[in-house]
DNA sequence: CAACTAAATAAGCAAGTACGCAATTAGCGA
DNA sequence: TCGCTAATTGCGTACTTGCTTATTTAGTTG
């Protein structure tokens, strides 16, 4: 990506942006196993189902999911599993800065090489 | 990043967020060289000096860029060059679409390597 | 065809953000 | 110390975006 033209440029910055949302980010973590409809991916966020076809319309446009209209209901699949190393790799900087920063905050210590899932530990009584 | 919590999820989305923006990007993309003050940084970009040092700041609290202040000019430099992976990944990804979208079309097939503006596809519907 | 359900779209509101200009702060030299 | 330059910050404006509610569209079933 040395020398971009400007509207390339700009290209990366949206597609950057469709991730850029916790809630899009965890439609794409449902999405991880199997495939959804709409209706159970609200269910699962807690969001309407008119706010969750929105989403998925962003990420169907940037080409990260794919959708099948199947009887009443649409199912969204995930398009290009490349987006998770994406995320690992973002996870792994974050991971970089806060123990290089502080050393505190234990949400993301998980090793950067395999384990990523931060083991959410019950509170310490 | 299989199952993180919303509070994680949401700091991912928001390093996400700091590069889902075409004047930071381009930032980056000119620090990428050498170190640079924040007056060539604006020259460069064609953005007053008071924007670039914000996205400056913004950038530097996500930990990808650092600071040094040397005479009265301050100079930044990348933190952690693995962005530019993270940016090449996504060029692929984008690329990888575009290939696919642009499947039984030509578009692509006779443009010149040098080009590699993306050409939008007309609004569905 | 009518009734029902699921998904997508429209409209409107609240919050966030990029930008320029102007004011402020920090370092350097006469 | 005063004046100069570079960077940052305060403020106002215009634009973007996520959300909900209400409406429309598509598909199945009685």
């Amino acid at each position: 990506m040395q020398d971009l033209p400007a509207q390339a440029l700009e290209q990366v910055a949206t597609y950057f942006q469709a991730l850029s949302e916790p809630t899009r980010l965890r439609l794409l973590n449902l999405l991880r196993e199997s495939e959804r409809n709409v209706g159970e991916l609200a269910l699962a966020c807690g969001y309407t189902a008119a706010n969750v076809s929105r989403h998925l319309a962003l990420l169907m446009q940037h080409g990260l999911v794919t959708r099948e209209s199947r009887g009443t209901s649409v199912y969204y699949r995930i398009a290009d599993a490349s987006v998770y190393a994406l995320c690992d790799l973002v996870c792994g900087n974050i991971a970089r800065r806060l123990a290089r920063d502080a050393g505190g905050t234990q949400a993301f210590a998980a090793a950067p090489a395999r384990a990523k899932a931060p083991r959410k530990r019950p509170p310490p009584r």
